[in-house]
DNA sequence: GCGCATCCTTAACCTTTGTTGGAACAGGTC
DNA sequence: GACCTGTTCCAACAAAGGTTAAGGATGCGC
């Protein structure tokens, strides 16, 4: 995997969400990055764990999750290419969470300690990246009223909303289908339903002609429809650093 | 409101949270805040405005949430005094939720301006704060589990018991009883039940023995009970700076 | 003390979601 | 081809939670 095409998936992120200038953009670009890859469906970092890099996410699709002790799994959040799910750990440093991929994925490792010779160095670069996990938290914030406040069939709508809205940015959403990893159950421990009620509210809006999610991905049916369906409003997602 | 009590309550809760050296805490002691009183039941800030402070909570209780399209509110979190519930906003600059007083408060406001000085001076502040954030951040997550794989009377015992460990820190819970000056309307929008079901659930719990919640307390009416009812692991509120 | 508003409480009924168990299908391996 | 394993799909029944409606308590203002 070519350097460049490393950075420009990682400045790409953060210059949609903050403003950086030349001198920052320098800067990030001479982090030392180590590319690996990793399977589908493993973690890359576990509950309790204390690890010593961050995590970028250069191809492929990753999910936090809690388990219970009752054994029951929450997925918290999904993350795509350009993201660093685990920048918290620069500061936290123990895992409270699972970091999983869901498919083969790319990805890059940067070091807390070249991250925070960085932040100490560029206050600004400290900004944009404290930013972006204060973006996460409010990901996590529509996360809860997804799950507290709408039924299941509505909540898998937003999920798709939202995860389009974020794919487009990478300008890897094509009008009508994304892709989406997840298998039923994995839909059912992101909206916190069972299995087979995942499977009936994806039949059901299947045959609403709202949206076909099926085989990884997620056909839109019906634009008009949808957006009825599931009102969107991408303010939380704080894409607009002027805003 | 006497300077020091204010600077006591910001300054004890970022010192369990993180380590502060005497110099960083001489700056922080310098930030200018200014002192305000606010009714109950009444917002601080609003979904769509843009703060030009953040608020620290002296003495009293707030909450955050959303409201959907179709009404249902979902609180996403409650703040107790020392805690500063709107710090994103340095770097968020549109709030996405409302924050909102439970119960006549003390409150303590605190320039974006100064704080950005701070933090550009000082980076170790910088990052006592961010820390302060991905906390927040941390106690959504572990939210979004309560809300989307427990059933409803374990929620309710899960938030009982995560505000009793964290006002334990401010050395204000008693005992056997903390303050909870929630009403069962807002138990149920914490919770994403309905206030009926908040109701059903509030009886269960008191007849089973475990915890009685009426007046704006709880009382815990054995421990033993509801340690096994809603076990409870603090890892998620990362209390310990070096762990 | 009366009236008003807010909150708590309960009951009956209905809808959504969970549980259990099993069939059908695809991809991979021997 | 036969045999895995993981996934999708479905049906019947049970449990949790939502809805509606209404009565009782409590505190506050006048």
């Amino acid at each position: 995997m070519d350097r460049e095409t490393v950075l420009a998936s990682l400045l790409r992120r953060l210059n949609t969400v903050s403003k950086l200038d030349p001198a920052d953009i320098s800067a990030i670009r001479s982090l030392p990055i180590a590319v690996r890859h990793w399977e589908g469906g493993r973690a890359i970092v576990s509950d309790g764990e204390r690890p010593k890099d961050c995590c970028l996410i250069i191809e492929g699709f990753c999910v936090r999750s809690k388990t219970t002790v009752r054994g029951g799994r929450q997925i918290l959040s999904i993350h795509i290419r350009g993201e660093i799910p685990d920048l918290q750990s620069l500061h936290l440093q123990t895992m409270d969470h699972d970091l999983i991929t869901l498919v083969p994925s790319t990805l890059g490792f940067i070091s807390h300690a070249s991250l925070r010779a960085l932040t100490h160095a560029r206050p600004s670069v400290a900004d944009a990246l404290w930013r972006d996990t204060l973006i996460d938290a409010a990901m996590f914030r529509e996360w809860i009223v997804n799950v507290g406040q709408r039924p299941a069939p509505a909540r898998l709508a937003h999920v798709v909303m939202e995860l389009r809205r974020r794919l487009a940015v990478t300008k890897r959403a094509e009008a009508a289908a994304i892709e989406f990893p997840l298998t039923q159950e994995q839909i059912g421990e992101a909206l916190g339903i069972t299995p087979v009620h995942a499977n009936r509210i994806i039949k059901q809006l299947r045959q609403d002609g709202i949206v076909d999610v099926s085989k990884g991905q997620v056909q839109v049916l019906d634009e008009t429809k949808l957006a009825k369906f599931a009102p969107f409003d991408d303010r939380y997602l704080h894409l607009d650093p002027s805003a």
